[in-house]
DNA sequence: AACAAATATACATATTAAATGTATATTTAT
DNA sequence: ATAAATATACATTTAATATGTATATTTGTT
């Protein structure tokens, strides 16, 4: 049972946006170089956030991204439904279970991952890096500045 | 976010198991022929829940499997611990992740998987076939006879 | 106007975990 | 001795995921 690296990785996006001093903005390519993940996966990533509304992205020279929101404001609960492709835990048509019509275990496992979801929903992204935040700037070369 | 087939896979055995009249042995092979599922996978399968306790199987000519237990004591939660290889929903080795030692997800992500375990563990696999007892047997054709 | 630096987008390729297949050993009833 | 079943190891295939390449578009700067 795990995530895509697609999810993971916009995980880690979202908590070096929300590090970044406020309104800095910052670009994939250094994205890339901080976390050695390919351009091109964060590209989709990016993307898909800034459809989506979490970041604000800018095109063009001087351009990048950011957060759209203070990090209070993103749900972890909804980005996840948001990333990850499929929450059905289990495919019953490929290939095709005969018993699907009668099934009885799509319901359990649908209670379990809105359990899932459920406890993402009760954290927000400040919580990601609320009690750790010099120790994740270290980590990621952030110059750490007071901030009033 | 989704189970491996093997699980899901598994699921699908025990309930099989769970339809037949009690003590009736099955085989591999009748399980392969009555699901279209590849009769090698199954065998792992089987053999793991073999070695498990969950089933009993019986060698040589006239052998074959059965579960080792009522339905009611083979509980759900357990079986996913037994049959997914990963409860990890994210890995922060591969690639490795510089932020893992000052990383806040992965405790939110280990409570979200105990929830989803938690209300696997409020079932057993004879709520996968109470209600429904005689649709999934038809559907798999399992003779219908009264048992007192 | 030209250029540079960024995101946007499409699509091709590589990688990897999972699933399936092949082969053979072992056990057991007849 | 034979047939029918599980046990076990390992090779191959498949498919989802991840990565790479290419190009278009946008926007600030000179």
């Amino acid at each position: 049972m795990n995530l895509t690296k697609y999810t993971d990785y916009g995980f880690r996006v979202l908590t070096y946006l929300a590090l970044l001093p406020k309104s800095q903005l910052t670009s994939v390519d250094e994205l890339s170089e901080v976390y050695n993940i390919s351009r091109n996966n964060l590209n989709k990533i990016v993307h898909q956030l800034s459809k989506a509304g979490v970041v604000q992205t800018k095109k063009g020279k001087g351009g990048g991204l950011k957060l759209a929101m203070p990090a209070e404001l993103v749900n972890l609960g909804q980005l996840l439904e948001l990333m990850e492709s499929t929450l059905d835990v289990v495919d019953c048509q490929k290939p095709i279970c005969k018993i699907a019509p009668a099934c009885q275990l799509k319901s359990i496992l649908a209670e379990a991952t809105k359990a899932f979801i459920e406890v993402l929903k009760q954290y927000s992204l400040a919580d990601l890096t609320s009690n750790k935040n010099n120790d994740l700037k270290a980590l990621l070369q952030i110059p750490i500045v007071l901030e009033q």
